[in-house]
RNA sequence: AGACCCGUGAUGUAACGGUUAGCAUACAAGAUUUUGAUUCUUGUUGUAAAGGUUCAAAUCCUUUCGGGUUUUCCA
């Protein structure tokens, strides 16, 4: 990581500062904690580079610790798939922890504060507590069970943990402060009842604690030294001192929580909820259809580890409102995969070219640069023949001369190949052009060496033999939702701005090079852009995704005409 | 409404009282190019507003304006 002169974020001053202060460099430590409640989305790919790149840069070590805290919505299918996403980033923590490891060492605990006079049980109903909870301006009102002996309380917390009640029947609070600004720290909720079976504990436990009791104390157990979290949690904060405060040694280390802006991509959602309503409704085939924004998701649309970490570095960490522009993903993307990429040639939308003076049988095999700007890319042989598909879009009868593609009359490269003229073409009764007849120079072969080979001409196309052409279903990706920011509007559902051409499935021509194509090979399409083969692919059937297109100036320059 | 957080070009971020406010993207122009790609060169746009403190303010203070968070037995 050549990380030494980039500018420091301000979670790095603040851990300058405290290295400063005589905190030592050995006592850094951090924490990626997700609940296994789902699959992990760019959003969090943020999170990890943040925390394991810390770890990196400090040379310090970084848990991945689930907090598993809710048996009602977590699984081990997501603690699996959150693994394999963390690793695939490239990331190594240095232990995997759960909070559900802690859940005796939270109990004792609780317990002590029940001792101290600090935690009591409340036996009114949710609703009761919820209207005595006040609001932002008006102070709550105490419990009746406010003041419950320590004894009964002791019984009480002890027989909701036996499972002696009704989930709901009994919760126990933190004492704290009713009338406090802050609605968090008004007597919050430590544990509940939750006849659940977890997916570590199974049914040892029947009281499970809640995030904010949970949280910090992992972090105190683990001798976190920073603990970033999202701007939601800045409220937290107190709490999350408040209970440290009950628990923290004075020799040990006390955990620091942070907070950031969550990094928002435009054109997209990421919210669990929204993630799910689109898989549910079909709008995309599973949480790793190519458009989601789901690691799982960019990994099958063919982006790479390196691009999201550089994506997560260039984009930075701060506190304020942000949105994202997806062009510096996708800019990522492009710029990665240009230096890692082998070029192919293939056709998506054929047009056949006939080459009149080319002898009916020959065909020759030329050689291709796998990547022009990696000496070490090696080269490839692709076949040439007298029957070629080129992209409708490459010919046009007449233009003028900005177009530098097959127009009538006039020469193109064939990338690779030859240089051809247009001399004719035909087409079908709705006026279609179905085929271009072309003669080539036999003396302008690329490579040769000939004063014919070494002609300027403006236009270079790709192209494809008919006769050795392979197919490929080929899917097109586009942008998922229309809108910059869907599900930020009062008046609208983000399933409004779904985009209804965010997928188009075609049939590709390809090289037939890429036969031997394997299950997540990347590679760039020529003047048409960057592709991975798809995880549906199967021996019968070869399948494309489009990661990114490639910077497009001519797009721009027929936009304006 | 209270409390807390935050406002730097089109987007993201840096500058932590001291040069013409930097970097990446985007955009524009030019060069190179057997990918209208890449690469290279050059250029364009910014400190929300008003007051103050100071020799000096994006940076410190005040006010205004704007945005966000906060009232789950979720995390």
């Amino acid at each position: 990581m050549n990380d030494t002169e980039r500018p420091l974020n301000f979670i790095e001053h603040i851990i300058e500062e405290d290295l400063k202060n005589g905190f030592s460099n050995e006592a850094l430590r951090f924490r990626f904690p997700p609940e296994p409640n789902g699959y992990l989305h760019i959003g969090h790919a943020s999170s990890i580079c943040l925390n394991f790149g810390l770890g990196l840069r400090y040379n310090a070590p970084v848990n991945l610790r689930f907090d598993d805290t809710n048996p009602a919505k977590e699984e081990q299918e997501f603690v699996d798939a959150i693994k394999r996403d963390v690793e695939w980033l490239g990331y190594k923590w240095d232990t995997e922890r759960y909070a559900s490891d802690y859940f005796q060492q939270l109990y004792d605990w609780a317990v002590a504060l029940i001792k101290a006079g600090k935690a009591y049980v409340d036996s009114q109903t949710s609703e009761e507590m919820a209207n005595q909870k006040g609001t932002p301006t008006e102070p709550g009102t105490e419990s009746p069970y406010r003041n419950r002996s320590v004894e009964e309380n002791l019984s009480l917390f002890e027989a909701m943990k036996a499972g002696d009640f009704e989930e709901g029947q009994h919760v126990l609070r933190a004492k704290i402060d009713m009338t406090s600004s802050n609605m968090l720290m008004r007597d919050p909720i430590m544990y509940r009842v939750l006849h659940k079976a977890h997916h570590r504990t199974n049914t040892d436990w029947c009281i499970y604690p809640m995030y904010d009791w949970t949280h910090g104390e992992s972090d105190y157990i683990e001798q976190v030294s920073h603990s970033l979290c999202t701007l939601e949690f800045a409220m937290h904060r107190e709490l999350y001192d408040w209970f440290l405060d009950q628990v923290v040694d004075q020799n040990k280390i006390r955990p620091k929580q942070r907070e950031f802006a969550r990094r928002n991509l435009s054109h997209t959602v990421v919210s669990k909820r929204k993630l799910a309503k689109l898989v549910a409704e079909g709008v995309v085939t599973g949480w790793d259809d190519p458009r989601m924004p789901t690691i799982s998701g960019l990994r099958r649309r063919g982006y790479s580890p390196e691009s999201i970490r550089n994506f997560a570095d260039t984009i930075g960490i701060a506190k304020r409102d942000n949105l994202i522009d997806v062009s510096l993903l996708e800019f990522q993307v492009r710029d990665h995969l240009n230096k890692i990429a082998p070029r192919v040639m293939g056709v998506l939308d054929p047009l056949k070219v006939v080459i009149t003076n080319y002898p009916e049988d020959k065909e020759e095999w030329i050689t291709a640069e796998n990547n022009p700007g990696d000496e070490g890319a090696g080269n490839r042989e692709v076949p040439f023949s007298r029957e070629l598909y080129i992209e409708k879009a490459d010919f046009r009868e007449a233009a003028n001369k900005k177009f530098f593609r097959l127009k009538l009359g006039h020469e193109v490269r064939l990338k690779n190949g030859y240089i051809i003229k247009a001399e004719s073409c035909t087409k079908d009764t709705d006026g279609n052009i179905t085929e271009v007849q072309c003669t080539y120079d036999p003396k302008s072969k690329s490579g040769s060496g000939t004063e014919e080979s070494l002609r300027k001409v403006k236009g270079t196309l790709h192209w494809v033999s008919i006769k050795h052409a392979i197919t490929a279903e080929v899917r097109l990706y586009d942008r998922l939702f229309t809108d910059e920011s869907p599900d930020t509007h009062k008046d609208k559902d983000f399933m409004d701005f779904i985009n209804p051409d965010s997928l188009e499935v075609i049939t590709g021509y390809l090289e037939p090079s890429l036969k031997t194509a394997k299950i997540g090979d990347q590679v760039q399409f020529q003047r048409m852009g960057y592709f991975c083969v798809d995880t549906d692919t199967t021996p019968e059937k070869l399948i494309f995704n489009r990661t990114v297109g490639l910077r497009d100036s001519w797009a721009k320059i027929e936009q304006k005409n």
